[in-house]
DNA sequence: CTTTGGATCGTCT
DNA sequence: GACGATCCAAAGG
């Protein structure tokens, strides 16, 4: 057990601003942001360091891109929420809500670097990994993170549930690794996907594409 | 190191 | 009835 403390301590929550746009401009920013889980006496904090975006109605990848559902329901919602959807019979996974209400859209939180909790999250994973293994996947992350479509639509920005991504500081990179999402079967060319480059926390190594050519694809 | 297949059930057609 | 915005263990190079 070697869990390291961000730097300084303080965090301010993001405001409600900072969700309410295009999910291709959140994804990128929440990189570095953290992810903060009350879970009773402990407190859990994570560096997010994988995302990727998903544009409702726009993106044939999306749970939203055939309306609304009540599944999907809380992507349709205000932004700064939280969308939790269960798949594959046994996983979680975790987006927060983008776009103005009525207009879907979500960035889903692939992988973090664990900086306090750890014990708690080891606990949760209820397998014998290191650091490095706690948040590194989507589910991984949820399942460290006690995050269940119970946390659906739970609001980040009021923070009353517990729940809510903080920023201390630290900037998002200035260059980002780019690449295409993880997963999926259409959409599949789409170069949404952003991590912090050469980051052990990261799901796994895919290639990254050039960003020229990434930023001309945003239909 | 990479590849492959099984697990498992809520959701939508 | 089919299929997941996944993970893991086992097998192969």
């Amino acid at each position: 057990m070697h869990g390291e403390i961000y730097a300084s301590g303080w965090m301010n929550r993001l405001a409600r601003g900072f969700y309410e746009r295009d999910p291709l401009d959140v994804a990128p920013d929440l990189l570095n942001k953290l992810l903060v889980v009350s879970a009773g006496p402990d407190r859990l904090v994570a560096r997010i360091v994988e995302v990727e975006a998903y544009r409702g109605s726009e993106d044939p990848a999306s749970h939203a891109y055939r309306g609304s559902t009540p599944r999907n329901a809380t992507m349709f919602g205000p932004p700064g929420h939280l969308y939790v959807y269960f798949t594959y019979g046994m996983h979680h996974c975790a987006n927060v809500v983008c776009w103005p209400p009525g207009r879907a859209g979500a960035v889903l939180l692939r992988a973090a670097a664990p900086l306090s909790g750890l014990e708690a999250m080891r606990r949760a994973r209820a397998r014998e990994i290191g650091d490095r293994e706690l948040l590194n996947g989507p589910a991984k992350l949820c399942k460290a993170l006690g995050l269940t479509r119970q946390a659906d639509g739970i609001d980040l920005v009021s923070g009353a549930s517990g729940v809510w991504v903080g920023d201390d500081g630290v900037e998002p990179p200035a260059d980002p690794a780019v690449g295409v999402r993880v997963g999926i079967r259409n959409g599949t060319e789409l170069p949404w996907r952003w991590w912090v480059r050469g980051d052990v926390h990261v799901s796994r190594p895919l290639r990254e594409i050039h960003s020229s050519w990434s930023a001309s694809l945003r239909a």
